[in-house]
DNA sequence: TCTACTGCGTTCCTTTTTGGAACGGTATCT
DNA sequence: AGATACCGTTCCAAAAAGGAACGCAGTAGA
């Protein structure tokens, strides 16, 4: 199977993939979500090649996970903002800092956490199930196909 | 910058995405959530290369996600398992998965869903801060440097 | 013993994707 | 005019992935 034949499966895992499961998708959308929304700032942040970049941003324009905004004119100047989408994929990323924070070391380096906004108190995310309160572990679920 | 240099960045989202941000590499732990764990179903369910299979389960093993297991002798044959860092991964890939059911639509075929393994019911993820009680949306949290 | 089969890789070669650096184009600033 | 900012595109070499065949240990059957 090629990579591009992805989408087309009827497992969620497969077709989200698709979206972001390249290897510098999440690490644009990371600058995204902090705000880093230029083609010149991501670059110079991520090191990736301009050519990759320009590839990703399109393919995320694409897929309707970022949008291109205008912010001056003249000359005409374009920003990647994140689309409601877009905006959807934070649990993702939450849970991926989560777990690389939790098994991933730095080398030495100093790491990044994220905090309450409110009170500036380290956040501990945890999957809940919103019908029922409960904790999802992969004891607790089951996948069926949806005919 | 190439990409085995992620491993070292201070940013999670970037040394997470070094161990599970490959192609492949969350198709091959969805399958071992499942319960298929052996080389043979793994390559064919997935349609992936053996070449590069063989590379992700090295790597996987190697970075403590997943462990070989031998299952019998003569000839000895190992199974991979999910270690307890693997196991880890299950919020990021139900994230996953309620964003794509969610927002990439599978082309008329049915699509898989997640059900609680009691009642049947479907469960709805939500990211919640453990501390608090609180949900977790990128309004309400901070990144910071902890030193 | 000969043959076929299972399970897991490895090897070889072609195609695709990345990395790296330079180049282009518009518009503003000095 | 010359320098700078911003956002790409082009060109080429290097790395990774796709595809098919091969190797190898053991088992099963004829």
């Amino acid at each position: 199977m090629k990579w591009n034949d992805l989408q087309s499966e009827n497992c969620p895992v497969a077709r989200g993939l698709s979206v972001i499961g390249d290897r510098w998708t999440m690490l644009v959308l990371r600058d995204c979500f902090l705000g880093f929304r230029r083609f010149e700032q991501i670059q110079e942040r991520l090191g990736i090649t301009r050519h990759v970049l320009a590839d990703r941003l399109r393919k995320l324009e694409a897929s309707g996970v970022l949008r291109r905004e205008p912010y001056q004119d003249r000359p005409l100047r374009h920003e990647y903002r994140l689309t409601e989408k877009g905006k959807a994929l934070y649990p993702t990323l939450v849970s991926l800092i989560d777990w690389a924070n939790a098994h991933v070391p730095a080398s030495g380096e100093p790491s990044v956490t994220l905090v309450s906004r409110d009170s500036g108190a380290p956040i501990a995310p945890v999957l809940m199930d919103a019908n029922t309160g409960q904790p999802i572990t992969h004891r607790s679920v089951n996948a069926v196909m949806k005919t």
